[in-house]
DNA sequence: TCGACAACTGACCTGCGGGTCATTAAATAG
DNA sequence: CTATTTAATGACCCGCAGGTCAGTTGTCGA
């Protein structure tokens, strides 16, 4: 909620103003039961004007997916470009990070969430979040991967055609999260900690232990 | 749509008609965007009808749960029970098992969905869910892990706490099969073969290859 | 054959929320 | 101070589908 006299006129605010009152919005209602009228109140503004910013509820969402989702995975491109260590210890880093920003921010789990539950029906944005994210996600692992297997820290194998594997233990996470924590909360922690365990054991070149 | 004289009394038959037409239109349209009218016409009988068997949308779905899902979980619990191999083969064929019974098939993977995208709001579904299915398959998995340290088979380590783990890959495949196919055909059998390299190698015990 | 019961029907009621637009008023220029 | 522009408002419109119920018809026992 803005604070100012009512009728403000603050064109260049409004935008950034009603993104984060959605956010909040469908981070707590979801995508279906969010309502414009309550977007537009969590803003500070009439319902009205939030149509001047933005024309359908599904536009909003888009404009959130790019404004929220795009940084947590090009910091994560980002990170991996410049890694100077072992690709094992990169993997983790990656795998963590992921956890921190996506599986337990409610923010961007909401937008996950809703991904999946809509994204058949909003197929361009399925589109559009698969050309941005997923292509450029699986590109680094694979690139990870690669690396690792060249210098023998990773042996060969199948996995790197679907490198995607190595983070589904975090999207059952994300959904376990999403649909069971009230009646079982889920150990965010110790979850990582067999992810990472299981994973790295999975890929690592047998030189015994 | 079920043949027959207009205005046929049939007591018995038509819940398990009226689910039947309810799993298709669900598989085809989704929860939310499923029309009781709909669900109606492909049973063969008016609107009025169907609420005479089942209160809300909500109660046929939950029947649709316990109806389809938890013979999928019996049958692995079944496998499990009687099996006399290695623990390692039983885990390749109780998540092989998994792929084909839940994530390629549309109507059983479109419940999977409409449970994460409307858990939060129906609970006592959620906790049905959980208390019925996961809790047991969470169990099984365990025992599976217990037997396998115990004969040497698998390496002990913090994933006996979180097994689940184990099928967390499938939940990614299921989720891209729902949002993504139409962008991106998933390769079930190339991403299966891939999930079962690195959790079997991942959960081994180090002899070294 | 003829009640009487209950399965079945579908027109109708109702609430809801996305989206519109005539009206209001803040900002600014002259 | 007045005129003009345009951001902002919120009452209203409208389509939709979940759910109801008064009426209809099949079935069965007497």
């Amino acid at each position: 909620m803005v604070k100012g006299k009512r009728r403000e006129r603050r064109k260049d605010e409004r935008p950034a103003e009603i993104l984060q009152a959605a956010v909040d919005e469908f981070a707590e209602k979801g995508f279906a039961n969010a309502k414009i009228q309550s977007i537009a109140t969590r803003a500070g503004v009439a319902k009205g004007t939030v149509y001047l910013y933005y024309t359908t509820k599904e536009e909003i969402f888009e404009a959130i997916v790019r404004d929220r989702i795009q940084p947590v995975f090009a910091m994560a491109a980002a990170m991996s470009q410049q890694w100077e260590g072992s690709q094992a210890d990169l993997l983790r880093q990656i795998i963590t990070h992921f956890y921190g920003q996506m599986i337990e921010n409610d923010e961007r789990r909401m937008i996950l969430k809703t991904l999946i539950s809509e994204g058949e029906r909003f197929s361009e944005l399925a589109a559009f979040y698969h050309r941005e994210i997923l292509v450029g996600a699986r590109k680094m692992l694979r690139e990870l991967i690669r690396k690792g297997i060249e210098s023998g820290e990773f042996r060969d194998g199948a996995y790197i055609k679907e490198p995607m594997i190595l983070v589904g233990p975090a999207i059952f996470a994300a959904i376990w999260k999403m649909t069971f924590d009230s009646v079982e909360k889920l150990n965010t922690r110790r979850w990582l900690e067999a992810h990472l365990e299981v994973i790295l054991q999975g890929v690592v070149s047998n030189s015994s232990s």
